[in-house]
DNA sequence: CGCAGCCTTGACCGTTTTCAATGAGGGTGG
DNA sequence: CCACCCTCATTGAAAACGGTCAAGGCTGCG
């Protein structure tokens, strides 16, 4: 499908080397693909490799491009003075690395490879010139940006849970809902990340996220594998995942461990 | 500054009744007065007024129009099915609401006036066209997009602390900085929401959000009353948001409590 | 083979949640 | 103008949860 694309767009033709893309392309990991049409295939982007660990978008950096993720995983951190690494999120398929740059123009976040992945290169300048012609480019631009703040509640919901097991179902829940919406199954997820990644991003210890997922597994919700993850049974963990601080109208909250123990019955 | 200002946008012309702005003083609200033009001060917005409590967006509904916080404070929220009320986080003078239906053309989050606000009201269709022509206004758009990617991931770490003191006070900060940024005092904090909402946006209990705030007066770092805070101690303060779950690299992990001795020694 | 990082599990202690009661403030209606 | 009510805020006490520290097993890589 990138066959004979002409680069109207982005860096010199290249010695054929580094693979390229087209916007539609783009379009499509982003789940927009109805909105691909002759103009955007006529769009080439130069794509870059990500080994595992590479650090792609460096904290404080200068806002030069964005980055769209056509395979692999990545995580986003912020690292404050103490060296104390916060992660705010993972980046699939279809998602824009780099977008909270907009506002000042400069990254206030870091991407890692958290495995061998590859992206597609949004030279930011020519992007933003591009999207006023072509309508599609500018639509994903804004839908990724609303995703990417879609992503950030649920994170935030995730972190607000009262107990710690809830939180680490609400976050598989989470992983499995976008695996799935990228058409992957919805049922085994394989963790690309560390405990001590998910740990961060959930605001918990690691040893409590092993704690918690191992509790899962022996409620019979989750089967555990090192990073594979099967969901075994789905509507615990929704059943779980509802459990949320105590009830706005003095209604009995029971607690994750009592509801637990009510599903596997 | 709106005197004159030609309605080439928006709702017809108002029998002189609700008010008007122009796209330069959303420009200046955001803090982009740099990029207001002519052109911006030509594209006329109609105003709103939301008294304390009015429900301006309404999560679920199709987006229409954004809107752009002129005076008052906002408080994003999000509703899950059992009726538990996340609060995400809150808008100011300059912020946009509504941006996280960017992706789905649906509000994803509702925002509630939390005292007499008002603001500028921008058709989406329109603005968008607009924007086509007139770059500052689509730099409006994406600023404020990487804005609340930052404010979220702002809001991320703060709940990531690990103890419920810092959180408070890493919220304050926030704050400070989001107001000082605004022009106002930067030590004169008036809190427009509640202890509840407060505990809502941080993963706390509120009657613990009360405790962190009267320990916080206790060591000397601010003053509290009702909702009127001022922050004496800035750096006492600052030296305490540092505090972060385990130091990578075995270092002294002091406590919240014995940092906060330290400081008011 | 040995090392390093990751994951798991155990035990203890501290913090936070929960439940409960009281007080202060703001608004409404008599 | 005052009484009343409701919500918000504060404080206390007990219990549970999660963090920290420590140790051991596991995997993958040099």
């Amino acid at each position: 499908m990138n066959a004979n694309v002409r680069p109207v767009f982005g860096i010199e033709i290249s010695r054929g080397r580094s693979a390229r893309c087209s916007a539609s392309d783009l379009l499509r990991w982003a789940g927009l693909g109805s909105l691909a049409c002759p103009q955007t295939d006529a769009v080439a982007l130069s794509m870059r490799r990500a080994p595992a660990g590479t650090v792609l978008v460096v904290e404080g950096q200068p806002l030069l491009q964005l980055y769209g993720v056509a395979a692999g995983s990545f995580k986003t951190t912020q690292t404050d003075r103490e060296g104390y690494e916060q992660v705010l999120g993972f980046g699939l398929r279809g998602d824009l690395l780099g977008l909270d740059a907009l506002c000042h123009q400069r990254h206030a976040s870091s991407a890692v490879a958290l495995e061998d992945s590859s992206v597609a290169v949004l030279p930011m300048q020519e992007f933003l010139m591009l999207g006023r012609q072509i309508p599609a480019l500018e639509c994903l631009l804004l839908h990724s940006a609303g995703a990417e703040l879609q992503y950030r509640s649920d994170t935030q919901y995730l972190m607000c849970a009262p107990s710690s097991e809830v939180r680490v179902a609400r976050f598989l829940m989470h992983i499995a809902q976008r695996q799935s919406a990228m058409g992957l199954s919805g049922r085994q997820l394989r963790l690309r990340m560390t405990r001590r990644d998910i740990a961060c991003c959930l605001g918990l210890a690691h040893e409590t996220v092993s704690r918690a997922l191992t509790a899962l597994a022996h409620h019979g919700c989750i089967g555990v594998s090192h990073r594979d993850i099967e969901i075994v049974d789905a509507q615990a963990l929704r059943e779980l995942q509802r459990v949320t601080r105590g009830s706005p109208r003095g209604r009995a909250p029971p607690t994750p461990a009592a509801v637990a123990d009510r599903l596997q019955a």
